[in-house]
DNA sequence: TATATACTCTATAAATAAAGTAGATTATTA
DNA sequence: TAATAATCTACTTTATTTATAGAGTATATA
């Protein structure tokens, strides 16, 4: 499942993209706007902005704001970012590749082409969607 | 991704099914022979027993063995059983939903309807494939 | 340049979930 | 009845997630 940490990176997100164009948007607008702990919403929107999804400015007329297209930011990449691994196991990981020491050899191991083809289905669909796809 | 114990139970099904004719087998012997902790394998075991996977005898001669043939256990069931949900977020779980409460209206939530994509390709595969799978 | 503003950084606390453990109990076999 | 092996309840430990605190830094503008 996704953390609420994920659910309102998202939510910041879309607050942001929504109301691009007038400057940036302050943490405190966006915090009490969506209903996020200030101070927990100020450590994801770092986290984002250190990752290129979003800018920030400081001091007066400061805030925070999208640094590209919301058609250009994968969710794939948002729920990597904040959420970590979209595989079910780290040995299938194309990000967070671990090996799992579970199985003698991983090239046969059955449950991990398995694990696969469930990654493949999954970033088929998030990778291909975007931030404009939560827009209304 | 999938908990240790997920991973666990997989292990010992697996250890089932190719030990499977024998009788009964010991959760000690399991535990020995896929290197888990023998009272976390109980927990686990147990569980399995009550969703109807495997059966159990007491007693001299006892143990744990599978109750169906390994083609006719899904590994959306399992994973379900000691995992819990396959979706991504709560409100699209076919099996533990819960309103996520983080939209005003759930029809129309665009991320629900991505997440449901996700559930739903991930269930084409892990209601398709099986124990039997699993198996060398 | 002084001041208010607003993000940044490091550290920590609190809450929850996952993993693992202990020991008494019950059913079964021989 | 003695030995065996699963069952059950409860607890401890460890890790992760969520949230908070407060000092620090950059910026705008008067």
């Amino acid at each position: 499942m996704l953390s609420q940490k994920t659910k309102y990176a998202f939510s910041a997100l879309t607050y942001l993209a929504t109301h691009a164009g007038n400057g940036p948007v302050l943490i405190e607008e966006i915090a009490e706007n969506r209903k996020i702990s200030k101070k927990f919403l100020e450590n994801i929107l770092l986290e984002l902005r250190k990752a290129g999804i979003c800018g920030s400015k400081k001091g007066k007329g400061g805030g925070y704001y999208l640094i590209k297209a919301p058609a250009d930011i994968q969710l794939s990449k948002i729920i990597r970012l904040v959420n970590g691994p979209i595989s079910l196991v780290p040995c299938v990981s194309l990000h967070y590749y671990e090996p799992c020491g579970d199985c003698a050899d991983e090239k046969s191991c059955k449950l991990r082409s398995i694990m696969m083809d469930v990654r493949d289905s999954a970033l088929q669909i998030l990778e291909n969607r975007t931030l404009a796809d939560l827009l209304d």
